[in-house]
DNA sequence: TACCAGAGGAG
DNA sequence: AAATCCTCTGGTA
């Protein structure tokens, strides 16, 4: 590998677009331009493209238009191609030509001019990054806040910390005089040039991409802001341009020319599925110990004081956040290569890119290599119909509630992608003039697709799937664990795409949306955890609990297990029989005992003793730390120590301790986000009553999206929301013992408990005498 | 008691 | 700017 491409963009000159490709070569950063690419449309004509061709010639900015043919849903299609000279006038252009008389409409004159070339060069951005071991840095800003309250105008970047993966750690601070014999600390007087330092230290270190926590929304804004008021630019692209922000429906996106920004927190949100996502949950998550943290109120006094002690802690504090930004990004940034090479757009795009949007690009660039036309943006009207009409979904099967033994799980793999390739569901498939009722693949909600010819979807579909077959097949094979590591890389990738494709039929933006695509892909998951149930029951098994390509079953005859086993695996053959080539049910484990309360709410005990539990409390951030602990020691003592005596022992003892008002705030603060703008709200919770008190008396300020961390206080009110106040304010011990033992702990484990009402004989009559009276 | 809004999980 | 199904709480009438 010669060079890497990293950056796409395009300059004007003399009122031309320019494209400039920023490759990383052994020598250094490497621009490369080319001039001769046009921006274009198509124009759809409503009878003859020949008419409209002539329709536009001579027409201002149309510098040329051809007829040539395109596949279109529909089949085969004249269009016209229609160049003009800059991608700004595409906007104006594309209005009047969609205007003619001649013209039906416009086609793929909605996609960014720089895309739009990776695309059709077939350019792949980030190949052979990991050869070229490139160089990832992180940075962090902290703020003095003496007032309480953060206001860009009024308070001064403080410190700026970077830390790089190889190995330099240092912090430039806004004091002047040296405090510390700490060799990573620059004391620097004026927020000018500590603004200025960002600049040079990515530019010393020869930095290929710059990450950050949340710098999209809060360093990077805050830091232009500053730089505005201190009259400096923060320049930090290979071509000494400034850092540049874009905003992006509610949220602030930035971006450097050539090497990539990314912010790890967006990344990091879609990645891992934890029930909060500051950067030191994120990185316990991920090194499985804590890093080094400071209260606000710490911070500020260690800043004022001056003195080393003091300054020493924040020094190692601002470091650590940088260290755990480098941490997170090497276990997270090779994964995003290959998504960005997938992808075909450049890391700083693809890294804040959603899963529709990611599927979009990657058809877009196997469109083009078909010479398919890509179909438009919906607009606004089509979005909303597309909305206001959704698609159903799976099955799931009330479960058996109680206390079962000797469960079996079976699943299909892959249900819904496996659906896909097996019945050619795809948009241009559909409703085929070629096949028959008989021949085509009928869905259970009688839509049709072609038999005969495959379509384009359902055939790059296949390709991922096959290919990271094969990709899995090298990985098992290969021995160096440096190249194992990007094999495995490499299959989660192409497994995240392939997941995301029935959700992408059922997104209303998606270009190739289809409504019939979405719900004949459930239909079939529908039709076939049906027929997998009656199998198995016509098996002799009984069926526990399914949730769209699960089952859960037992073997209600005392039989050895080895037996069951076998009736098991004669039952999985049989169904797998049936089913289309690429689907298969798979066994997945067996568990010695489960308890199942509700759809979607129940727990097993593994043979190893490991609790797996699902939906319950102990899985939910917005339960009290103290009632999700309480349930799930109540759920291995009944699951694993077959003990409820030592259950109910276990609850009496928390109860207690509730009482005895010592039980710490963290036990028991309750965790709830902001889903909207706090005036929005119809009905005001536990929440919004915290944050709308904590706004009010602090003037903090908690926005849409914000987490509100509350306590259920001991101070008077008649309404929960009128006790709760965000942890912040409330003192150890200040909380309500009724509240946390009837609304959190007892709701927690009587669902439980009650549910060994079901298997009385294990529980020698013990259930019963198990009541919320006796507490 | 019945109903709604809101939150967050499962697959 | 991926989808739907589902349970449960707190507030209100």
């Amino acid at each position: 590998m010669e060079k890497v491409l990293f950056d796409c963009d395009y300059t004007t000159v003399d009122g031309k677009a320019v494209i400039r490709l920023f490759y990383k070569t052994k020598n250094g950063w490497e621009i490369e331009r080319d001039e001769n690419f046009t921006p274009y449309f198509y124009a759809i004509p409503k009878t003859d493209a020949s008419e409209l061709e002539k329709d536009l010639r001579g027409i201002e900015d149309v510098l040329k238009a051809s007829v040539l043919e395109k596949n279109s849903v529909k089949g085969p299609v004249n269009v016209v191609r229609v160049e003009t000279s800059h991608p700004a006038k595409v906007p104006s252009l594309r209005e009047f030509v969609g205007e003619l008389p001649s013209c039906a409409t416009v086609m793929e004159a909605d996609i960014p001019f720089h895309r739009r070339y990776l695309i059709d060069k077939q350019l792949i951005p980030m190949q052979g990054v990991e050869e070229f071991n490139p160089t990832i840095a992180a940075f962090d800003i902290e703020v003095y806040l003496p007032h309480g309250s953060i206001d860009v105008k009024r308070d001064p970047v403080t410190m700026l910390s970077y830390a790089d993966n190889r190995g330099v750690s240092k912090v430039a601070v806004l004091k002047e005089k040296k405090i510390l014999d700490d060799p990573r600390v620059e004391y620097i007087g004026s927020e000018k040039k500590l603004l200025e330092k960002l600049g040079q230290w990515v530019k010393e270190h020869d930095v290929d991409i710059l990450v950050g926590y949340n710098t999209d929304n809060f360093d990077v804004p805050y830091i232009l802001e500053r730089a505005e008021i201190n009259k400096t630019n923060i320049i930090l692209g290979v071509d000494d341009s400034p850092i540049r922000l874009k905003q992006a429906g509610m949220n602030k996106e930035s971006y450097i020319k050539g090497r990539q920004h990314v912010d790890l927190y967006s990344v990091v949100r879609q990645l891992f599925n934890i029930p909060r996502y500051r950067l030191e949950d994120v990185y316990e998550e991920i090194a499985g110990k804590e890093k080094k943290d400071l209260e606000l109120d710490e911070m500020n006094s260690y800043w004022a004081s001056g003195k080393p002690e003091d300054f020493q802690q924040l020094v190692d504090y601002s470091i650590s956040d940088v260290e755990a930004c480098i941490t997170i990004a090497n276990t997270v940034i090779g994964l995003h290569y290959e998504l960005s090479r997938i992808v075909g757009q450049p890391l700083g795009e693809s890294s804040r890119m959603g899963s529709g949007m990611r599927v979009e690009y990657f058809l877009m660039r196997k469109a083009f290599t078909q010479n398919i036309l890509v179909p438009n943006k919906p607009v606004q009207g089509v979005v909303g119909d597309r909305l206001g009409n959704p698609v159903k979904g799976a099955f799931v099967v009330d479960p058996d509630k109680g206390i079962h033994d000797n469960i079996l799980l079976f699943d299909f793999r892959s249900l819904y992608p496996s659906i896909i390739i097996s019945h050619n569901v795809d948009p241009a498939m559909l409703d085929c003039d070629c096949c028959t009722k008989e021949e085509a693949n009928t869905s259970p909600n009688g839509h049709r697709f072609c038999a005969k010819r495959k379509g384009f979807i359902s055939t790059v579909l296949r390709e991922i799937i096959e290919k990271r077959i094969e990709i899995k097949g090298k990985m098992k094979k290969e021995a160096d664990p440096q190249k194992k590591k990007i094999y495995d890389v490499q299959q989660q990738a192409l497994k995240i795409l392939a997941n995301s494709a029935y959700g992408y039929y059922g997104f209303a933006m998606a270009r190739w949306y289809s409504r019939e695509c979405a719900a004949s892909i459930t239909g079939w998951g529908r039709k076939y955890i049906h027929e997998t149930i009656e199998d198995a029951e016509k098996a002799g098994f009984q069926v526990i609990y399914g949730d769209t390509d699960s089952v859960y079953l037992k073997y209600p005859k005392d039989i050895p297990l080895k037996e069951i086993e076998e009736k098991a695996i004669t039952f999985m053959k049989d169904v797998n029989k049936k089913l289309p080539e690429a689907m298969e049910l798979e066994f997945e484990g067996s568990y010695p005992r489960g308890v199942f309360i509700t759809k979607k709410r129940y727990a097993l005990i593994d043979g190893e003793g490991k609790l797996t539990v699902k939906g319950l409390e102990t899985r939910r951030r917005d339960w009290a730390e103290i009632a999700k602990k309480t349930q799930e020691d109540v759920l291995n003592a009944i699951l694993k120590d077959k003990n409820p005596e030592k259950a109910a022992n276990i609850v009496k003892a928390t109860i207690e301790r509730v009482k005895s008002g010592k039980v710490p705030l963290d036990e028991l603060v309750i965790h709830t986000q902001l889903t909207r703008k706090i005036g929005d709200y119809v009905a005001e919770g536990p929440h919004v009553a915290a944050a709308k008190k904590a706004m009010k008396e602090g003037g903090q300020d908690f926005g849409d999206g914000s987490m509100i961390s509350y306590i259920v206080t001991s101070r008077p009110g008649k309404k929960i929301g009128d006790k709760a106040e965000i942890i912040e304010n409330v003192k150890e011990g200040e909380y309500d013992s009724d509240y946390y033992i009837n609304n959190q702990i007892l709701p927690a484990v009587m669902r439980v408990l009650e549910a060994l009402d079901y298997s009385e004989d294990e529980l020698k009559g013990k259930g019963k005498q198990m009541s919320l009276g006796d507490w």
